[in-house]
Parts: C-alpha cells; sequence; structure tokens
DNA sequence: CCATCTTTGTGCATGCATTCACAAAGACAT
DNA sequence: ATGTCTTTGTGAATGCATGCACAAAGATGG
C-alpha cells in the first residue's frame, strides 16, 4: 500500500492543507461579495487584495482544488464559489444545536452568518426550566434533558456550545454519545473527546491576551526606543558630538 | 550592530514565537485552576495534558520564558501563574471599549473573562441613539459621536468591534486615528489598518465552515469505505477466496 | 497565423513549528 | 556523601507553510 499522496488526478484530493482549508472561508466570503456585485471574473491578485492575503498563497491554495482559473484572464467567480462551497460542504445543509442560551447563545442563535452558508439552527437547548419554551431568534428554547432525542430526530452532527466552563465537559460528552461530531466551543475549558471528534475552540478572552502582550511588546519597544535616545544624550553631553570611545562604565 | 537574538540572559527576551504567545492563556488558565486547588508544584506532563497540549511543547515553551522549573519536582503554580501574566501583560491594567452593543456586544460585555484578566470595559459605544444611557452589563452604552473623547479620556489603545459587517472599517478608522493600536474584530470584514496596528479577527461562521469541511470529510471517507469494501465483497465473488489477480477490467 | 501580453500554476528555497530523545540538574533516600 | 530517580531544558530532525520567481497557458490584437 502507498501512502496515498495526490492519487486522485484532479479531483477533490484529500490532502488539503489545513492552513489552506482555514482560508478558504475567508475567500469565499470575498467571492460572494464580488458575485452580488456581479463581477464575473478576478484576478488571484485582486482577490489576495479583498481577502487580506498573499496572492501567490491563493492560488496556491486554489491549486489544491484543482485548476479552476483561466491564465491570462483569472477566475470565474460564480464557478469559484461553487467549487469552494462544495468543497467545503456548504452545498448541503448542516443542523446545528446551539447549547447553552445565555447571552453569547442567543447571539449565536440571531447571527446571520450561519443561516447564510448552509448552517440550520436545528435547536436551541438550556439547561434553565425557566427558559424552556421561550423563543429566542424565533426558535423556541428546549430543555436539556430532551439532548439526546433532538440530536436524533433532527440528524445533527454539529454542535454549538456555550454553556458555562463547568457545564462544558458534561454537555460534550452528551452530545457526543448522542451521535455530534463535531463540535464548536466557546466555554473556556479545554474539552476532552473520543477519537474522531473533532473540536474548535473560539475563546474570546484569550485573543484579548494576545493582544495585550503584542500591545505591551509595543511599549515596552517605545520606552525602550525613548531610554536609549536618552542615554545617547546623555552619553553626547559627556562624550562631545564624536562618541565612538570606548567609554568607561559611570560608577 | 549584532541581529540581538537573545542578548538578555534570562530577563523577557523579544523573540517569543507567535505560535508559543497563543499559548501562553491556555496554559494560564490551566495554572489557575490549579491556584484556586492551591496545587503547589506542577509537572510539564500533568500541565500539558490539563492545557491539551504535547508537554515537549509546552517546556519548550516556557524555555523562551525562562528558566522556572526545578528538575526533578516541576514547576511552581503560583510562580509560573505570575511568570506568564507578566508576560501577556496582565499586571496591568488594560482599559477596553466595545464598539457595537447588539446581541454579541451585549455578551461581551456581560463576559466575565474580561474582568477577570486585568480587561476593563472602560465603556460600551453603539450608533443607535435609542441606545444611549441605556446600561449594559451595568454600563451606560454611549454614542459613536463621543468615541474619540472616550477613547482618549480613558487612555484605551484596546478597542472591540462587534458591529455589522459595514460598519466596521468606519469605526476601525476612527479608533485607529483616536489612538487604539489593537483591535479585536467580531464583524467578517477584512480590516486595513496602518502599520503599527494589530487586528485579530474572530469570525464564528468561519469556524463552523471548519468544522462542516472536516465533517463532509468524515462522511466521504465513511461512504468510500462502505464502496471499498462493497467493492472487495464483489470481487471476492468474482475471483474467489485469494484474490491476487491482475485483475482484467471489466468492461 | 503569429506575436505579445497577462495571469495562472508550481518547483524551489527559506523559515517557522513540532516532536523526539537525551544529557544535565536537582531532589531525595540511604 | 553517594547513588538513584525524576523531570527539566534543549540540540537536532522532521514536517508544514510561506513567498519568490518563472515557465507554460491562453487570450487578444494585428
Amino acid at each position: 500500500m502507498a501512502t496515498g499522496r495526490t492519487h486522485r488526478p484532479a479531483t477533490r484530493s484529500r490532502g488539503i492543507p489545513e492552513a489552506t482549508v482555514a482560508r478558504l472561508p475567508l475567500y469565499l466570503r470575498a467571492l460572494t461579495a464580488l458575485s452580488e456585485r456581479s463581477v464575473p471574473t478576478v484576478s488571484s491578485e485582486e482577490l489576495a487584495a479583498a481577502a487580506g492575503v498573499n496572492s501567490a498563497k491563493l492560488r496556491k491554495d486554489f491549486s489544491y482544488l484543482g485548476s479552476y482559473g483561466t491564465r491570462g484572464v483569472g477566475y470565474d467567480v460564480e464557478y469559484l464559489v461553487y467549487q469552494i462551497s462544495r468543497e467545503l460542504g456548504l452545498t448541503q445543509d448542516w443542523p446545528v444545536v446551539i447549547v447553552g442560551i445565555g447571552n453569547l447563545g442567543a447571539a449565536l442563535a440571531n447571527y446571520g452568518g450561519f443561516a447564510s452558508r448552509g448552517f440550520r439552527v436545528a435547536a436551541l437547548i438550556d439547561a434553565d426550566p425557566a427558559m424552556a419554551g421561550k423563543p429566542v431568534a424565533g426558535i423556541p428554547v428546549q430543555h436539556t434533558d430532551d439532548l439526546e432525542k433532538i440530536i436524533k430526530d433532527n440528524g445533527v452532527s454539529i454542535g454549538v456550545i456555550a454553556t458555562p466552563a463547568g457545564a462544558a465537559q458534561q454537555v460534550c460528552d452528551r452530545l457526543v454519545a448522542a451521535g455530534v461530531t463535531s463540535i464548536l466551543n466557546f466555554a473556556p475549558t479545554v474539552l476532552s473527546v473520543p477519537d474522531g471528534v473533532d473540536v474548535r475552540k473560539v475563546d474570546l478572552s484569550i485573543e484579548l491576551q494576545i493582544l495585550a502582550f503584542h500591545e505591551q511588546r509595543k511599549a515596552g519597544e517605545e520606552a525602550e526606543a525613548v531610554l536609549e535616545a536618552e542615554a545617547a544624550a546623555a552619553k553626547e553631553i559627556r562624550e562631545g558630538p564624536d562618541g565612538d570611545v570606548p567609554a568607561v562604565m559611570p560608577a
């Protein structure tokens, strides 16, 4: 048995790099915008600019999907929209459940970006009995007790967890046991799942912390630059304006 | 002038890889949990398990911060919490503004993970005059007109954009002009900013699309496995149970 | 039908990240 | 003290991603 690298001529080869997959939605969004403006074709350069990436990277990304461009012209917008949608699996209907209808869960339920991309919110689930029946984004909230039945009745394979951290693992276990194989986790916890189940996490505070790191670094460099400038100025005063002297350390 | 790699003995060296920075908040969270349970020390193996990463990776990550472990024992939890916090810049106060107080903005304002990490929501800003003055998460919403003044009065350097896509770039421009140098963008748009300004984006629908891709791949592999099994069975029937025949293609 | 010009698709080089595997460091018992 | 045992910190190997730079492809005009 060969290790199976690109054994398929030009059809959907299995070896699309993760980094590329992560960018496809970005391209898709830019292409959709072009499509709405009835732009017929787009060059890699233009599309790359719209998506905020390097054009060589974009071309390489597309090359994993097949040769969908025309040299000298560019890419057909509609065709590319279709190809990327198909590759991402957006041409089919994905029923999704959201568990945990607090502020965030409600925001997600109302988020327009889901419905417009083939994702259908099949159910909203919350552990609070007082929430049961109350409509959020036009969908009545159901109680956690019915989680398993809801998953099975709707053929749900993607679950979104927006519960407090403490409840997340337990909810996750129940989702997986009921047949969910992909989970989007907004709770600030590391979820453990069996093989074959995908988890992606979105952590609001982690992103801020990364920003803070860079922010601090910027401030630090500025301060350092100031210090260096001051030191240079002081040196200037001590040594006169030529300054290339093997200086003796002041005490 | 040297290229400046690790020119400082053990202090905060500037060359911490991005990938490591992105994991520090993860470690910090795991360590905080241990700290709350009054665990004094932790080995790289244990902590790595809690953070959901490889232990060698964790040790290498920590090695960029300095030698904070004790061989044969592990890491001192409290000390490490402090060191990582300091490295990430969480020992100082970061006033943050949230622009766009819809469902998501409100969820962010209410999100506990910010306040507990040195982030202080200094102001909530929305373009809707009807929102002005209305308290969300105990903080009165202010109108966009006052954006510049709010930024300056509070010394805000981090802004969170939770507006619709159409308004994001404009808000971003105003934030940057007013002095914000780090932006966390929840709007599904590519923001363009001048050099020196950091942007991180969180896109809810992109994450779902990536999950859908893998979900489809799983389904496809299953179907393929079934097909292969069927093919093998058919072959078995045609050729008998040894099967290692240089088969002639059927027409 | 040929020449020119644009734009794709990709081989190659470079750099970053991950993982392995082990020597050095220290705790702890005897 | 000395030896054993655990766990860190890191060199080295591998793999993945990025971006350059260019040949091949095709459109377009004469």
